[in-house]
DNA sequence: TGGAGGGGTCGGCATCGCCGACCGGTGGTC
DNA sequence: GACCACCGGTCGGCGATGCCGACCCCTCCA
């Protein structure tokens, strides 16, 4: 685990500014930003640009990402093993749920959405595959927390952001829900990442039983929720598809 | 234009074979592949483990790209000004067309899809976004070809490859297909990369008149085309999005 | 018309990364 | 069961390589 490559490490933290600032920036916007010089910062965006990753607008001299980042994110999906297993489940989920399904797995400090199938009616939705959720707000997330040390590693020690006035924000609260989704085997979210949007989401196990992702269902509360708890039908429907994509990937039936 | 920096062309070609490649390379792989020293190859991935641009398989030791290329590949799309634009009318003609909307973009040899809207019927589709289209063989290709040397440069002289019986390989009639493109302003392709489907694209221009990019209507031969031919309906749609977005992008009106 | 800031270039220096020999583990084979 | 072939990974010395900062030209604005 010796030093990183210098050239890259700093080529990963360009591409990485560059996806956070909503704009193009400028060649000294990058370089003032991470605090190198001008002529180091241009030597790796040209780099860069020859291979695609990033591209530079002729007018305005100013870069942003590059096609060749979403064709290499397409292959990580084609390679994705655990995706590859769960489309036609979270298919099915969807359908029989009536709502919206969300694949997700860990990383970094989120959950970045791996595959996603729109609720089966006719409502303009927009594919969110590629987008990451916080750990603490979601029923993805909090099912990654309370089985994965990594991801309870990774989101330290709080108070975290409140999107709503649900949020869990405190530490000992996060880790009272950890042990009680444990317990019950399924998390859910009700309206603690956006006002109106209640999720419940359960664990997908590798062939060791390490937990490699989750699966979720989320939509309005009207629907999903049934006297101020989530609908027991919904979360065996989770749960169901949940166990039916590890034992695809091979984990021991119980 | 002078020289790349050595350890990032090194590891942009890492991530292309791994992209290449269905399954995971090991180290070795991965250095005779490139024709590499093993040490020289085992440092760059570390430092791309390191970034999340690849990921170690803890069993094997093989590796495979990581989850930060679809978190960049996503924050690509968003930046998106040309797809951001095309939105709502790529919308408007599915729905209009009541078939499948491509949007693409010159890349390297091929046309890169930044946006797929699905036939408005509830058939089971795979999105295409990220997936890389032959220049030679599809309408979105043969719109770039006509009108973008650039595209027409990076094809070279053929033979191309040819899908199905009905695929130009030949460069001289390809050409002539080209020049017929700008006569009339659009391009078809009937059965020419997939049996039993034909497609229309139209030209997408940016503020000053270049070429940026074509959308696309595709479905089954039956319902695009009519006698042999396709769909004079469809081409006006397909013309009169591919004006809307254009004018959306600050071309000036005709 | 000047100046401030933009992107881009260049060459010298020392740093940084490349290389090939080496290590420990593992799975196959006889 | 002992060997071997090959795996992923490590290490240190040498030299190519990429970093830096001064410089250039252009545009925009005052």
């Amino acid at each position: 685990m010796s030093g990183a490559i210098q050239s890259l490490s700093r080529a990963a933290a360009i591409l990485r500014l560059l996806a956070g600032g909503e704009r193009r920036l400028g060649l000294s916007e990058v370089a003032t930003g991470l605090g190198l010089a001008k002529g180091t910062a241009h030597g790796i965006l040209r780099t860069l640009q020859q291979e695609g990753f990033v591209e530079q607008d002729p007018d305005s001299g100013k870069y942003q990402l590059g096609a060749e980042l979403l064709r290499l994110g397409q292959s990580y999906l084609d390679v994705h093993e655990l995706r590859a297993r769960a489309l036609v489940w979270a298919d099915d989920l969807a359908r029989a749920a009536g709502e919206t399904v969300y694949l997700g797995v860990l990383h970094q400090r989120g959950v970045l959405v791996v595959h996603h199938v729109f609720r089966p009616d006719d409502s303009r939705q927009v594919l969110e595959v590629g987008s990451m959720q916080p750990l603490h707000a979601t029923a993805l997330g909090k099912v990654l927390l309370a089985y994965d040390p990594v991801a309870r590693g990774e989101l330290g020690d709080g108070p975290w952001e409140a999107f709503t006035p649900r949020t869990v924000t405190e530490p000992a609260a996060l880790d009272a829900q950890c042990a009680l989704v444990r317990e019950r085997g399924w998390a859910d979210a009700v309206e603690e990442t956006w006002e109106g949007v209640a999720s419940v989401a359960a664990l997908i196990q590798d062939r060791r039983r390490n937990p490699v992702g989750a699966v979720c269902v989320s939509g309005p509360v009207e629907t999903v929720c049934e006297g101020g708890a989530v609908r027991p039908s919904l979360v065996a429907s989770v749960r169901t598809a949940a166990r039916a994509i590890s034992r695809d990937l091979g984990a021991h039936r119980f």
